[in-house]
DNA sequence: TGAGTAACTTACCCGCCCGTAATAACATGG
DNA sequence: CCATGTTATTACGGGCGGGTAAGTTACTCA
């Protein structure tokens, strides 16, 4: 085992370098719009490599959009851990625009939606799953308030949609840093336009 | 001229045709994942028809698309044309949800996105559009406000996301009313979390 | 009725892209 | 230095889908 040469990898490490090049090719083009080639010239490598790893395109894209889904919930989750309903909203959006920033092309491939699987018209972005489990929360925290339950779901994907689509509007300008743009969308769900501060900030510690 | 065959439409008649039937083919499956040739059969129709129309698959698709944009822009501007902050804003969800009940393939192919086209990012949806004309009427009412105009767009997506991301989740389920959906989304923009009525309903006439 | 035109079809080419079979280069242990 | 397993490549089959050329059917009007 000498130096590692820059060509042949390990399996375990082409692997990892694959999901890496897959998600940013799978992020710039879309599912469909995406061939085995263009990733495997990608990685400097040929064809036959990713479909000995993944089985091809579709196992490729399932691994990539599992890995991405579950860091942002864990992020997300972690977030809204502790605190006063408030705090948790805040933290939310905050941790949610992080993880936008740091991982913008995982957030491309999640809200680019799927490779329209098979039958019937399916949700198109992945993002709803998140919000599935958004509205769990939701629904439990109505309940305790004096809320229709019902309602839940609504909320759920309002909030799920107001950050999604801020956050494309960011990795465009990212102009404003995060945390700006996270006191604004914060002030906005939870003041709403009525209240709307002239300089929001965030309510919690840190 | 006598009575019209089922066959053989006129030229207009054929294209008005191809453009319903191809918005149902590309809100099912995205543009990428359309063929010409299902969309040709499905109008009983052989594909050179299409080319003779529109040139091409893109071609169909642009003028989709533009009818589509025109339309929903229309129906939201005049749902706002008149009334206080808060009515307008009431209308304008209430447009909007009532845009993706009654067109609910032309809401589909709206919130898919586009062809990728070509060179960079680009964002896909292309409700962004919609989204910065919102943009600009906030921009506006930031300044007489005394609120920071740069802020705009950051409402402005957040609120064209709420309502494309519930319109898309409303899509599957169907199950509330437009009506009680759009009193929901209206009273989270308007009052916020924070003061969230327990039955929310609108303040507009009608 | 027959020329002329508008609507439409059949048949094809070509390139791309998924997926695979056969094979080669490299490493490592005996 | 050869045996064995692992990593990678070249080359190809097959099919689908965009786009076009040439021919065909119906309809109109003099």
């Amino acid at each position: 085992m000498a130096e590692r040469n820059a060509r042949r990898l390990t399996a375990a490490a082409r692997r990892a370098q694959l999901i890496d090049v897959g998600r940013a090719v799978f992020a710039r083009h879309g599912y469909e719009a995406t061939s085995v080639e263009e990733i495997a010239e990608s990685a400097k490598v040929s064809k036959p490599i990713v479909y000995e790893h993944f089985g091809g395109k579709e196992g490729l894209y399932a691994v990539v959009v599992d890995r991405e889904m579950d860091y942002v919930v864990r992020r997300i989750a972690e977030a809204i851990a502790t605190g006063s309903p408030r705090e948790r909203l805040e933290q939310a959006v905050l941790a949610f625009l992080g993880y936008v920033k740091d991982h913008p092309d995982g957030f491309a491939v999640l809200a680019h939606g799927a490779p329209a699987t098979s039958a019937s018209g399916g949700m198109s972005s992945l993002l709803n799953d998140v919000a599935e489990r958004v509205g769990d929360v939701f629904t439990s925290a109505f309940k305790d308030a004096g809320y229709e339950p019902k309602a839940a779901p609504i909320y759920a994907y309002a909030l799920i949609g107001m950050v999604t689509s801020v956050g494309q509007w960011w990795t465009e300008t990212r102009k404003p840093s995060v945390e700006e743009v996270a006191n604004h969308i914060a002030a906005l769900a939870w003041m709403g336009l009525r209240h709307l501060p002239k300089q929001p900030t965030l309510t919690s510690r840190r």
